[in-house]
Formats: C-alpha cells, sequence, structure tokens
DNA sequence: CCAAAAGTGTTAACGCTACACCCATGT
DNA sequence: ACATGGGTGTAGCGTTAACACTTTTGG
C-alpha cells in the first residue's frame, strides 16, 4: 500500500480472454507470436498498462486494437502473478474477460503479431505462458454468469432467435437443454422481447426474432 | 504481456481484507496509519509485493505479520488499479479475502502502524485511499461465499453449536433465519456432524457440539 | 417455579423436470 | 408430400417457506 522508493520492479500486463459464438460453437480469441521463445505460439492478446492509464482502460484499448468492437461487455477476471510467469522477468498480468456478440466484425492481424485468430474453445493448442490456466478460468466464470446472470446478450446480435439464444447456453454450458422448459425460463425472467418479425432462413417454419429489453447487467437466476 | 524496456513504474502492493465473527458479529481487521497524508486514518492491513514472492505468499505474509494466524481461508479478491488512487505515484493493489476463526488470536501492532484493531462492519469509518469500496466488495464476496460454499467453517472454532453456525448466517447475511428450516438444510448438506458432546454455558438446555466432516473448499447451495 | 435457549414436524405453494405432437415453410 | 426446424402444455416430484410448542437446564 505504502510506496515508499522499494527496489521493486514488477511490470503490469492486461491479457484479455475474448469469447463469442460463431456457428452455435464456443470461439476465444488468440493471437500467435512474433518472438521468442515463443515465436510460433498462441497466446492470449495482451500488453503493458500505460502509466497513466486505468485497468479496465487498458483491456478496452487492447481490446480494440485486436477487434473493432464497439459494443463488449468486458469484466476483471483475476489476476495472475506467479514469480517465474514470464522468463524476462517479473510481470504479473490482470486478466480480463470478456463477450462479443456473434463475431461479424473483422480482425485486424496487427504487426506485432504473427496472425490473430478464433479458436474453437474445445480444439485449443497449448499456449504461451500460463494462459492456458486463464482461459480455462476464464470458461468457468463465464459458466457462472451465464447461469446466474443476463450477460447472454453481449454474445448475440440485436436481434435473435429463441433457438440462437438456447444454442448459445448450450455451446458453453456443453449439455443439451429441454426447449420447452427452457423457454418457460427466458419467458418468466422477462428479459427478452418479441420484435414481431420472423427469420426466415430454411425450409421450414420460421422463427419469431426476439430482442433483449435491457442490456445492462443484472443478477438473475436462469438455469 | 510482453517485458520490454518500458517506461513503466507502477508498485504492486497488495490489501487484505479480513473478517471474523465476534459476539456474532461480523468484524473487519483494520489499522491505523501513522504517515501523512492519511496519518491517523483507519485502513486495511497491506503492503507491497516483494520482488520474488508469488501474489499468494505476499498476502499470507502481510496477514500474519498483523495477526499470528495459521488456520485462515484466503482468496483473492479483485485488483484495484485507478491511476489516482495513490497520491505518491501509481500503485495498483491485489485485494485479498481472508476468514479466521472467531478471533482469539492475539493482535500485534506493528512499529509501522498507530494501531490494530477489530472494526465492527456495520460501524466502519471512512478509510483512507479506495478501501472502502474493497471492504464493500469483499462483503459481497463473502455472502455469496457463504451462500453457495462451505466457507463458513473458516469462520468457526473447531466445535460449535447450531445456534451459533446460524448466528454466522444471519451477521453475515443481515437477516433473521427460520432455525428449523435451517437445520434441515444444514443437515441434508452432511456438512457436519454432532461430536456428542454439550455446550454448557447458561441457565438452560444445553446444546449439541458439532464439527465439520471436512474442512475444504466445496461448492454446494446452502440458502 | 421461572427464565432462557434447544430441539423438533407438517402443510401448502411453488418450481423443476420429463415428455410428444402439430405447425409453417421451401423444395 | 416430405423434410426441417418452430412452437406449445401438463402432470408428478421435490424443494422451500411458513409456522408453535415442548424440553432441559440454572438460578
Amino acid at each position: 500500500m505504502k510506496p515508499h522508493p522499494a527496489k521493486q520492479n514488477i511490470k503490469v500486463a492486461v491479457d484479455n480472454c475474448i469469447f463469442t459464438i460463431i456457428d452455435n460453437e464456443l470461439y476465444v480469441l488468440l493471437i500467435q507470436m512474433k518472438k521468442r521463445p515463443y515465436q510460433g505460439m498462441w497466446a492470449l492478446p495482451g500488453g503493458l498498462v500505460n502509466q497513466p492509464e486505468n485497468l479496465d482502460k487498458a483491456a478496452l484499448r487492447i481490446l480494440k486494437d485486436e477487434t473493432n468492437v464497439t459494443d463488449v461487455y468486458l469484466e476483471q477476471l483475476y489476476t495472475f502473478g506467479k514469480t517465474k510467469r514470464d522468463v524476462f522477468g517479473r510481470v504479473i498480468s490482470i486478466a480480463y474477460f470478456a463477450l462479443i456478440p456473434s463475431a461479424n466484425q473483422q480482425l485486424k492481424t496487427l504487426a506485432k503479431y504473427q496472425s490473430v485468430q478464433w479458436w474453437k474453445y474445445v480444439d485449443l493448442p497449448k499456449l504461451a505462458y500460463d494462459h492456458n490456466d486463464i482461459v480455462k478460468y476464464a470458461k468457468q466464470r463465464l459458466e457462472w454468469k451465464i447461469e446466474y446472470t443476463n450477460v447472454v446478450w453481449s454474445l448475440l446480435p440485436e436481434k435473435f432467435t429463441l433457438n440462437q439464444l438456447q444454442k448459445t447456453y448450450e455451446a458453453i454450458l456443453g449439455k443439451e437443454i429441454d426447449k420447452r422448459n427452457f423457454q418457460k425460463k427466458i419467458f418468466a425472467l422477462k428479459l427478452i422481447q418479441p420484435l414481431g418479425q420472423k427469420a426466415m432462413y430454411g425450409a421450414h417454419r420460421p422463427a419469431e426474432l426476439y430482442k433483449f429489453r435491457s442490456r445492462k447487467p443484472k443478477i438473475v437466476q436462469i438455469l
């Protein structure tokens, strides 16, 4: 707490674990590293916090640098601070967890990375640093969040069908849910609103489109 | 993430929010500061992380310096990192939240503090830095934790009565609970075990003493 | 015998789970 | 007409919440 001049030299970084849903499956955004010793390996997008910059701002800045997202749910996850987690010196990483709507945004690969890509959560490779731990932790937080809050809205587009909503839950929880029971719960919570429009996209009955009544974080019990 | 030589100079501190139960009420451990500009103000006990020291270790070290606790529940809470939260420069604080058994331990006042004392949660003064925010956040975490996990054990002595257990819940949640329903839930969870001993302490029927079957953290649904 | 806290069951309301058939559309 | 996903109701079960009197002890 006291900032007396000690010879502490710790770098402070932020790493983002960004989730989205593509084709009813859960994806995580990874970058491929250019520099040794992790050259070619995949990792979470991150960077050092600027000297005069709040942590949340740093996370947002880094997130915007990689995706062009504006409509994003962002929340601090956990701070990882093992002494030897980085080979170059002591770096603690404040991990953030972000949810973005079904990725229609264009990714841009920054010069500092070899590449940027969405990875299916179930097929993640071995990541640099302790990033596998971070992702695991973030996934757990995500599971809790969608069961006890209304954050799903941040994974869905403006308009969506009940089936899309349900598939999103199923993708994250990794289990099937009964259609009728699911709808009963969702309706009982009054979180969503029918639009009186139909989604027509296949050789079958069109589905009603819905939107969220509110996109503010709320605590609710969903499943 | 990358520890290239930037001119980042951020100090990393740990602050502990330590709870206990005294006379069926919730208390927080505070220290009184000696130095300006917060001289005389109360704050959470904390300190800078040592260069070669894991964050959890730092929290534990600081905790042991203030109380002589060994049997403690400790968990990382949140990282507070607003740019101007400390007047002397940029300091981010990784807040920890700790639960210790009904405080029979002796507090020691370190030379660096004016005094160390347990404060009733409901009567907290205005604290230094952003420590009121930290305590509020920790209290919230505590409420969730006792409802969804078995951490209460870390607030109770080895042997306790059902009433003590219930009073602990009531102190934290700030509401009364029905005795019969409470006992049903607790027994159904099979977390505790009668000792066949009675607590005799007043002009009334003696109460059965119990202990926890296990003192390992578990996820359970209690209330 | 009185005061104080311990101990103990039942009922009604509600919420959860399991489960199957018809509907609207495009081909 | 058929294939595909959309939309809808009920019954049984378990869980929760509300509620009051008797027991054991010390003074």
